[in-house]
RNA sequence: GCCUAGGUAGUUUAGUGGUAAAACAAACCCUUGGUAAGGGUUAGACUACGAGUUCGAUUCUCGUCCUAGGCUCCA
């Protein structure tokens, strides 16, 4: 089936449930209720009731009951007069009707047997048949037409398949989705745990998890130099004065941690390190002959996200950016972002990720009419946006465009990534800035001698640390590969006699530069191998009589693969050059 | 922040208006075992926190904190 009829036959379930709600619940009334990725939700103003989760099997025995009679779906185009009073105890409706009046477009009630609605969207033929195999998931709350200041309606999620074996497949798949959840293999793999005391949103990373995010850090630090970056460090905590010349303070008040007064100066812990770089490269004179000027920082920068919006390591509200500022003759901001481009692939290759698959490019635009959230200057827009749009076609990846999703001092690149619940976030980014260089008043000599007003690309390379490593242990299902595993080989003693020989190949991988765990537990062989399978640890050697008298070790891998036996030295090659081949 | 649901040993879960049960993990003992769970013993919980109702609350009510799924937000 494709997409369209797909989502026809989610919609029009959509309006099944809508039917049985509001029988259910004399009063209800029912907003919007599009189709959306792998189903459907239907909002309602749920008047005096409220509805929960165990409330599903009633509503869908419900649904059930009426869906026999649901034979057809007649169209009837109305005119805005008909409709309001059609409609007239549907505030909602009302609205909407009296919204595509104004823009010109036709109103149309559909009625499947029992139930005129007023919709527009396509629906299946033949109802009774083809809309069997449902079933709601969850309920939410949602504010009308996405606004805050809004009434909060009551928002049904469900699922509805052109087939039960479809509609089986797909509860499957979200079951599974749950066992590769970052935050339950963050517990089960030891990887990183939260403290109330602590405070939310503020993950403590244990020995492992702060081993993955080491390399992390080891690894795009060592490319970034390669690449021509330079590594600066400077302060997570400035004068708001700096932030208010930046411009971020009016803008990201909200999100930024509230100041603190010592002696006379307010200081503030950094929401980002743009303003530092920018100190930084304004403390001498520049010449075109350093331009551009790349700043790298490994930085941590604190916002005050809301309490709702933490998830886990997705968002936090203290986190390590791989940030940079690179300043740059605006002829020369293309091929910056080019490179950054290439580094951002470098680093997807290396995951083992796949555009289209894993990720995907948005060319993230402002919105000229809107002057509050963006800077005002739309020849300036227009250039960024054609330069960043350049770029992405040049480089032949798929992208979309997003309206309205631009920083304030520009527009981005930005690579989004899906976790297990299907959500997307940012992932990395590339930001076009021409407005910070004015703010700041940042300047190089170019070769007539004479002043010139830079631009600024904003990129986060490998992202978030705590970002990333989420998607990471999703991307892996908690398997990380043999250079990111945080424990690469389990010693697996048959017994405890061979302890000597156990420390001698525990120093010599050791010093290899190897990540070792044994287990001299008291326990059979079959429970060690059992509990390092499950850590999900890429390599056990066992080591018994045999091995100890032909100084060998016997080696399994974590999918249960017998490698027999090699001596030590034949082993750590064998991994020194599998972890080469990824770096 | 808002809506809905939830919070019981380190972890995963059970349970009840009369101060809690199990599995795994832990410690110790027996076993010295060869490729996914050997056996036993012990310890471990003021049932998230605070208040109320009650003779008595882990259980009922309220508040706070935290978690999950959404919404809003996401530099």
């Amino acid at each position: 089936m494709d997409n369209k009829n797909l989502d026809s036959l989610r919609h029009s379930c959509a309006h099944l449930l809508a039917h049985a709600v509001k029988q259910l619940y004399p009063g209800a009334l029912n907003a919007i209720g599009p189709a959306i990725e792998n189903g459907f939700y239907q909002d309602f103003d749920m008047g005096k009731w409220s509805i929960s989760e165990e409330d599903f099997q009633k509503i869908e025995a419900k649904m059930r009951e009426i869906l026999p009679r649901w034979q057809k779906f007649t169209f009837k185009e109305v005119t805005l007069v008909e409709a309001k009073k059609l409609f007239k105890d549907n505030k909602y409706k009302v609205e909407m009707a009296k919204e595509f009046a104004k823009q010109g477009k036709k109103l149309q009630t559909n009625d499947p047997g029992d139930f005129l609605d007023l919709c527009k969207m396509g629906h299946v033929e033949n109802p009774s048949k083809e809309l069997r195999n449902f079933k709601l998931l969850s309920v939410a709350g949602a504010y009308w037409r996405g606004s805050e200041k809004n009434k909060m309606l009551t928002r049904i999620y469900g699922t509805v398949w052109p087939s039960e074996k479809e509609l089986k497949e797909h509860l499957i798949r979200l079951e599974e989705a749950k066992k590769r959840d970052h935050r339950k293999l963050g517990q089960d793999l030891d990887l990183f745990v939260f403290s109330d005391l602590v405070g939310k949103g503020l993950p403590l990373l244990t020995p492992k998890g702060a081993t993955i995010k080491r390399i992390l850090e080891r690894f795009i630090v060592d490319e970034e130099l390669k690449r021509g970056y330079s590594h600066v460090s400077t302060p997570p905590i400035a004068k708001v004065d700096l932030y208010r010349t930046s411009g971020h303070y009016p803008y990201y008040k909200e999100t930024m941690y509230p100041p603190m007064v010592v002696d006379d100066e307010e200081l503030i812990l950094r929401p980002m390190t743009c303003p530092h770089h920018f100190a930084l490269f304004k403390s001498r004179p520049r010449s075109y002959h350093e331009m551009p000027v790349s700043f790298a920082e490994i930085s941590p920068q604190f916002r005050y996200e809301k309490s709702g919006e933490l998830t886990g390591l997705i968002r936090v509200r203290t986190f390590l950016l791989s940030d940079a500022h690179i300043i740059t003759p605006k002829e020369k901001a293309e091929e910056e972002i080019k490179k950054v481009l290439d580094l951002i692939s470098f680093i997807n290759k290396a995951f083992g990720l796949k555009a289209g698959k894993d990720y995907r490019f948005r060319l993230s635009l402002g919105d000229r009419k809107d002057s509050k959230k963006y800077y005002k200057d739309d020849k300036m827009w227009d250039y960024a946006e054609s330069i960043l749009r350049k770029v992405l076609k040049n480089q032949e990846v798929p992208y979309y465009e997003a309206e309205n999703e631009a920083a304030f001092y520009g527009p981005k690149i930005d690579v989004q990534m899906k976790n297990v619940n299907g959500k997307e976030d940012t992932a990395f980014t590339v930001q076009y800035d021409f407005v910070m260089p004015k703010r700041f008043e940042l300047r190089f000599i170019n070769h007539e001698g004479k002043e010139e007003e830079p631009v600024v690309i904003h990129r986060a390379s490998i992202g978030a640390f705590e970002r990333t490593m989420a998607f990471l242990i999703e991307h892996y299902a908690g398997a990380f590969p043999l250079w990111l595993a945080p424990v690469q080989i389990a010693i697996l003693p048959v017994s405890d006699k061979f302890k000597d020989y156990i420390l001698k190949v525990e120093k010599t991988l050791k010093e290899a530069g190897l990540r070792i765990e044994v287990n001299q537990d008291n326990e059979t062989l079959g429970k060690k191998i059992r509990k390092a399978t499950l850590q999900k640890i890429p390599y056990m050697i066992i080591i018994g009589e045999k091995e100890v008298e032909t100084e060998q070790c016997s080696v399994r891998t974590r999918d249960g693969k017998d490698l027999g036996q090699l001596t030590i030295n034949q082993f750590i090659s064998n991994l020194k050059s599998q972890i080469e081949k990824f770096l």
